[in-house]
RNA sequence: CGGGGCGUAGCGUAGCCUGGCUAACGCGCAUGCUUUGGGAGCAUGAGAUCCCGGGUUCGAAUCCCGGCGCCCCGACCA
């Protein structure tokens, strides 16, 4: 096997180059930017304090939007009995290959096999049950923060592991409008978090029949373009209709006095939003993060000489300090060489950095410098409590608006099969057609590109006959290569 | 589950074919001195059941047999 080229030119000398390898340069930067390691366990990953922290940064906005739509947190048991899965009959036959199944318990074989949770819909069904009398009990707004086991067979970190951190809302309603409108909400929720925290442009909508969620009745899902071109769902919101509660026989009694079945919903979005800001935003030179979610906003590089120096800067950085009392500031006084750290902070994407040293401080000002692009100004010390979160501010769009252009500059129109193979075989990224909706369609795209739809564009009405098979459409979709 | 590769210090590797000194090198780690505005230099030092088990041999990281583990490529998926 021919060795593997680690080019040492350019800044960062320990990545491997986006360009020539994305996805080993994907893996490199989880490492070295010391998101993520490999664990013990294959399949399965540790998430490091600075990857764990950028979670943090997106779960806690998230949950935040959960509540404020109404939406409680619960806690419900990891280990689910076979037969809850057994009982939706899609659902089981979705899941199943990916079970991870607990049969000893005390050293005896349990009469029972448990199934780590791969999805709660089941359990919740099944719990809630007994909450759910009446129609006044409803809604009912349910949301939790776990982990979840899937057997997959081919792992990367973030984006598909045996074991993931998400979070899964499953709600009841009296009616399917309301349901429905449930769906949209908190797909929009996703959205928001995607474009306003991770700076990352997302098309929304449907998902067709074959890449719905096993047991819905329909699928939604927000879908961004990573750097190789190749698309990420980044989350879900499924619409069940009575699918579930049905199957477990989940009724209450209606304002007529007639038992009725609610309809319900589910939706989550998981860690894999981490791998989704690394593939939106990174670069040769390492992570770029988007402010909102950075761990550090700000890292200060003390430059110094001699303890008569580095007392000065002491001095100066305790005004500066409190000035951005409500940034996420660092001051790495490790004992390295300034350019080392430099190149550190970079690879982990901080998106500004200041330098103060002797010079600066002889002018009374700090050298500001942007991840974005490298760009160095200078600021007065006594500016940089008005002039930094402005900064950040600007980073935060401009990573947005660049993300955006790469996707537009990234998606075409065709209107018929031989462009849309001709597209995959030389481009990268969306194509969006008129399509008929057919599933054969789907698979003889997939046979002679690989691609599959994406989402089904809300947005837009079909006017051409499907590109695929000449019928007449009845969607617009967007085509991509899906991680 | 089918095809290919690899297990030697925390990491990356050399040594193995053709058995023989105290198992070598780089990174990293520790200590000290000199350094510090784009990945520092020197010195000293710590660190290895050579994946496991068996066999051949005076002698095994090296050869043979068996096992285990991992990685890469083809069928599912937040």
């Amino acid at each position: 096997m021919a060795e593997e080229e680690k080019p040492e030119t350019g800044f960062v000398k320990e990545i491997r180059k986006q360009s020539q390898d994305f996805p080993g340069w994907y893996n490199d930067v989880v490492r070295k930017a010391q998101l993520a390691d490999n664990s013990p366990v294959a399949g399965t990953m540790i998430i490091r304090p600075y990857g764990y922290a950028l979670w943090e940064n997106i779960r806690d906005p998230l949950d935040g939007l959960i509540k404020e739509t109404g939406h409680e947190n619960w806690y419900f048991p990891a280990l689910i009995p076979l037969s809850f899965l057994q009982k939706e009959k899609d659902h089981v036959a979705g899941f199943e290959p990916e079970f991870q199944l607990v049969t000893k318990g005390g050293g005896k074989d349990l009469e029972e096999p448990l199934v780590l949770r791969p999805t709660s819909e089941t359990m919740i069904a099944t719990v809630l049950r007994d909450y759910i009398q009446s129609y006044r009990d409803l809604p009912v707004l349910t949301n939790q923060w776990n982990n979840i086991f899937r057997w997959e067979l081919r792992t990367r970190f973030f984006l598909r592991t045996r074991e993931f951190l998400w979070q899964e809302g499953h709600t009841f309603h009296e009616t399917a409008a309301e349901a429905e409108e449930e769906v949209a909400k908190m797909l929009d929720c996703y959205r928001r978090i995607a474009e306003e925290w991770c700076a990352i442009p997302v098309l929304t909508g449907r998902k067709s029949e074959t890449e719905k969620f096993a047991g819905a009745q329909y699928s939604t899902a927000i879908e961004g373009m990573m750097m190789d071109g190749k698309a990420l769902q980044m989350g879900t919101s499924h619409y069940f209709g009575e699918n579930f509660t049905r199957a477990y026989d989940l009724t209450y009694t209606g304002r007529t006095n007639e038992r009725q079945y609610p309809h319900s919903t589910s939706w989550g979005m998981s860690t894999r939003m981490v791998g989704a800001v690394v593939m939106a935003h990174g670069d040769d030179s390492g992570l770029q993060l988007p402010p909102r979610i950075a761990p550090v906003q700000v890292v200060i590089i003390p430059i110094f000489r001699g303890d008569a120096e580095r007392s000065q800067i002491e001095t100066a950085l305790q005004q500066v300090r409190a000035d951005l009392e409500d940034i996420r500031v660092k001051v790495d006084w490790r004992d390295e060489r300034p350019g080392f750290k430099f190149n550190e902070w970079e690879l982990k994407g901080v998106p500004l950095r200041i330098e103060i040293g002797p010079r600066d401080l002889a002018k009374g000002e700090a050298t500001v410098v942007r991840r974005l692009n490298r760009a160095k100004q200078t600021i007065p010390l006594g500016e940089l409590g008005v002039a930094i979160p402005a900064l950040l501010e600007e980073v935060q769009g401009a990573l947005f608006r660049r993300a955006r252009e790469f996707r537009e500059g990234h998606t075409v129109r065709v209107d018929s099969l031989d462009a849309l193979v001709r597209f995959f075989e030389t481009s990268i990224g969306f194509a969006v057609t008129a399509w008929c909706g057919r599933e054969d369609d789907e698979r003889t795209v997939k046979k002679r590109t690989t691609a599959t739809t994406r989402v089904i564009l809300s947005s837009r009405r079909p006017e051409q006959p499907c590109a695929v098979c000449g019928r007449p459409a009845t969607v617009e979709v967007a085509w991509g290569i899906a991680y």
